[in-house]
RNA sequence: GUCCCCAUCGUCUAGAGGCCUAGGACACCUCCCUUUCACGGAGGCGACCGGGGUUCGAAUCCCCGUGGGGACGCCA
């Protein structure tokens, strides 16, 4: 049997990190399988659900990279065969018609709460042999409730969990459609899963107390039942619920925040699943891996630390024109453009100098942003740094560099030459050089930042600074 | 309240009864490298929630606590 596995985001909200790994792992177990991996878009909940939200997932998935191979399959575009599958059930009995009101619902929960009962619906419209309903009330448009086994027990080899059992007695009849005849939830999810072929629903841990519900739905309609496998969730950096109003973003918030998607990606799998020690694969590799036998069953806490490093492991290995097209955009959206008025260093050399020193592609765009403009002097360094004493040497440096041949070597020479001839230390030359071509007292190798920068422009804001200070 | 789930360093985790004096990674600390800051290298600090069983032997199995989380919608 090819192994289907889906993704059924609701377009309620953009796609998050929970949301991401979800979908990682169902991609992956689909990969790994060479079976197929669809994407739903589960929007049966028209007040909330919408059209920018289905784009802000479809982006989400493509910045990671999560392909899919059929869909996306939107639910409201299948109510016709929602309806058939219902009224399939309504024949076959294991469905009824309820007409209880909203509050008489209400009151009903509110009593069973009172009494230390869990809530949950009496039956009173449930057809039963020998049972008399009450009389159909007048301008009610009744719901329609699947008719839930009352004994018994749903048993599932939770493929993250291990056993779960849970009683039909705790279970009632829940409603497959709306008044207005919508289908819900539950419903349109088992229906799906049945016939798009799903043989291994992967998802959030929130639905496990929906899945012996899915269970006997899938048992009335003649349905194999698919395994099951319920990812705990992922909390945020302090421990504390993701939430829209605490900690959770979009993913496309990390493109934003200056992250590869290869390393959004290389967390969110080992978050909750791991391959003995090992930390940094590719997504390949990943996939070749991936199983649902080593994936932890309690919640994990983000740590954005971690991303940090492996983010900046890719931003190492990353091919450079991929990163020089990045950088230019980052800076051309703070202001900063890569084609200046003098001859500008070249992007791809100057990241490669500056690469392993960032954790971002903003901090890498940041750290750099002053070859392609004149940066703001950090007049603490420079107290610091520039002292009376050695603004003598840097004027004689100024002069001798117009003549030199411009390598690295060749700078570094010349600064040991000065450090000698002058009995200083070489930061003693370094600092002032750096406070005065980068603003700030850390850059990588003055010699190797200054022969970026070129000899034109390293002597005029040398010149530059003399001249203002 | 009822039901369900979870529980190893600060964090992510390895661990399927002896390989555990509990391993790795991030973070942190120290040292080395050094031209500042980083990078890199070498070390270090640091955990089996508690109590009972089972067993020759338990982080691993069972039970009871405790703590945390989730679900109880005409939301998904």
């Amino acid at each position: 049997m090819t192994i289907r596995t889906r993704f059924a985001p609701s377009p309620t909200g953009f796609l998050h990190i929970g949301g991401a790994r979800t979908a990682l792992f169902s991609w992956a177990y689909a990969r790994k399988h060479a079976g197929q991996f669809i994407l739903r878009i589960e929007d049966t909940d028209v007040a909330r659900s919408t059209p920018e939200a289905v784009q802000a997932i479809l982006d989400g998935m493509k910045w990671l990279g999560l392909d899919w191979d059929e869909g996306p399959f939107y639910q409201m575009q299948r109510m016709d065969r929602y309806k058939e599958v219902i009224q399939k059930l309504l024949n076959d009995g294991t469905a009824y018609y309820c007409y209880s009101s909203k509050e008489e619902l209400e009151a009903l929960r509110e009593s069973q709460m009172q009494q230390g009962l869990k809530p949950r619906y009496d039956g009173r419209w449930r057809p039963e042999a020998g049972k008399s309903l009450p009389p159909v009330p007048e301008g009610i448009p009744p719901v329609i409730r699947f008719k839930n086994p009352q004994t018994g027990i749903v048993s599932w080899q939770d493929m993250v969990k291990g056993e779960i059992n849970i009683s039909n007695e705790e279970l009632d009849d829940l409603i497959i459609a709306r008044a207005d005849g919508t289908p819900t939830y539950n419903f349109c999810v088992v229906v799906d899963d049945w016939e798009m072929g799903i043989t291994q629903v992967i998802r959030g841990d929130d639905h496990v107390n929906n899945t012996p519900r899915q269970i006997n739905m899938l048992h009335a309609l003649g349905a194999d039942i698919p395994q099951y496998a319920h990812l705990s969730m992922i909390l945020g950096n302090d421990g504390q619920k993701l939430s829209k109003r605490h900690g959770a973003v979009s993913v496309m918030q990390y493109d934003e925040d200056g992250y590869l998607p290869e390393a959004v990606l290389n967390y969110l799998a080992r978050l909750g699943w791991s391959h003995g020690d090992d930390e940094i694969f590719s997504m390949d590799q990943f996939c070749a891996w991936f199983d649902l036998d080593h994936i932890t069953p309690s919640a994990a806490q983000f740590n954005t630390e971690k991303l940090n490093w492996l983010n900046s492991h890719y931003i190492k290995q990353a091919d450079l024109a991929y990163l020089a097209g990045d950088i230019t955009k980052r800076l051309a959206s703070k202001s900063v453009f890569v084609d200046m008025d003098y001859s500008a260093p070249d992007l791809q050399k100057v990241i490669d100098l500056y690469r392993d020193r960032a954790n971002t592609l903003n901090e890498l765009a940041d750290s750099i942003a002053y070859f392609y403009k004149m940066p703001e002097i950090d007049e603490a360094a420079a107290t610091k740094h520039i002292t009376a004493d050695i603004l003598p040497v840097i004027k004689t440096m100024t002069e001798q560099l117009a003549g030199l041949d411009w390598s690295v070597e060749a700078i570094h020479a010349l600064i040991n030459q000065l450090v000698t001839e002058n009995g200083l230390k070489f930061p003693k030359i370094a600092m002032p050089l750096r406070v005065m071509l980068t603003g700030n007292a850390q850059s990588p190798s003055i010699d190797a930042v200054m022969y970026l920068l070129g000899r034109d422009e390293a002597i005029s804001r040398i010149e530059k600074f003399t001249d203002s200070h």
